[in-house]
DNA sequence: TGTTAAATGCGAATTCTTCTCGTTTGTACA
DNA sequence: TGTACAAACGAGAAGAATTCGCATTTAACA
């Protein structure tokens, strides 16, 4: 239940909390900016602001709850985090987004900093490309 | 000189352009904001505006003059390109930039794209570490 | 069930970036 | 070398994404 994660993140369990995470929930496919969150609950009665939906994903970073990415286009967007690091492939064109993670390339950046006489705290790693889907040319994000 | 990859891009070759043009030549150890750019300059006599500074680095962009990267904090960073495609490690205490290449990467990230059967048409690899120069510590960017 | 701190919604404020528009300035060509 | 014209400029307004401030509502827990 979403009440839990809420509760075990030190929040109080609210509606627009609920809602959210089970937006997020029901979007694995693409990540959602705070807009889209927004739009999606208008059109599911719940009435909930638009700061609102800021805050909350915000402090459901915060808690580890989700993860916010910065693709292109200027606007955040977030993902459920369910634990276990993974860089990602994005749809130019429709926005699809694709996970993976490769040992490979993992070790490639401990090196790489190791080298320069850096200390890694975290990457992003995001590939552009354009995907293959029956649904996707032109239906530009 | 400057002047040359102006008038190449086909852009008329003004004051601004020049300056903004140095500067970039100047810092290569950070990569620069708008914003940053925009001080230096009003920093040295040069009475160049905000706008301008966007649009001429835009334009740089547009001409494969420079190259525009979103690192974290929201605001787009640039820095001149001389031709051939680099990742970053960029120092979160102080914003040092290093640059790296790796083959071992590049080939991983396009066989990894081939597998999921997507189309690469580019990627944004940025490693977040902390830095070990002396002037680094805490010199929040 | 009442109290209280936390959360919400709204609109105003910020921040980064782009646009508009009247003025200035390279550039080509006489 | 002067002139005409499109291109570029500066300043401030406008726009997009995000955050803040505050009065009101609500979940939590006694």
């Amino acid at each position: 239940m979403d009440d839990l994660e809420i509760r075990k993140a030190g929040l109080k369990v609210t509606l627009p909390r609920i809602k959210i995470l089970e937006l997020l929930r029901e979007h694995t496919d693409r990540h959602l900016s705070a807009e889209d969150v927004y739009k999606l609950l208008i059109g599911c009665e719940s009435d909930v602001g638009l700061a609102t939906v800021y805050r909350v994903l915000t402090q459901f970073e915060s808690a580890g709850l989700v993860k916010r990415h910065n693709f292109e286009g200027g606007q955040s967007v977030f993902e459920l985090d369910r634990g276990g690091h993974h860089d990602h492939i994005v749809c130019l064109d429709c926005g699809h987004v694709e996970e993976f993670i490769d040992e490979v390339i993992e070790k490639r950046q401990r090196t790489i900093v190791k080298e320069k006489g850096f200390a890694l705290e975290k990457h992003a790693l995001i590939l552009y490309a354009h995907c293959s889907r029956g649904n996707c040319p032109n239906r530009n994000r």
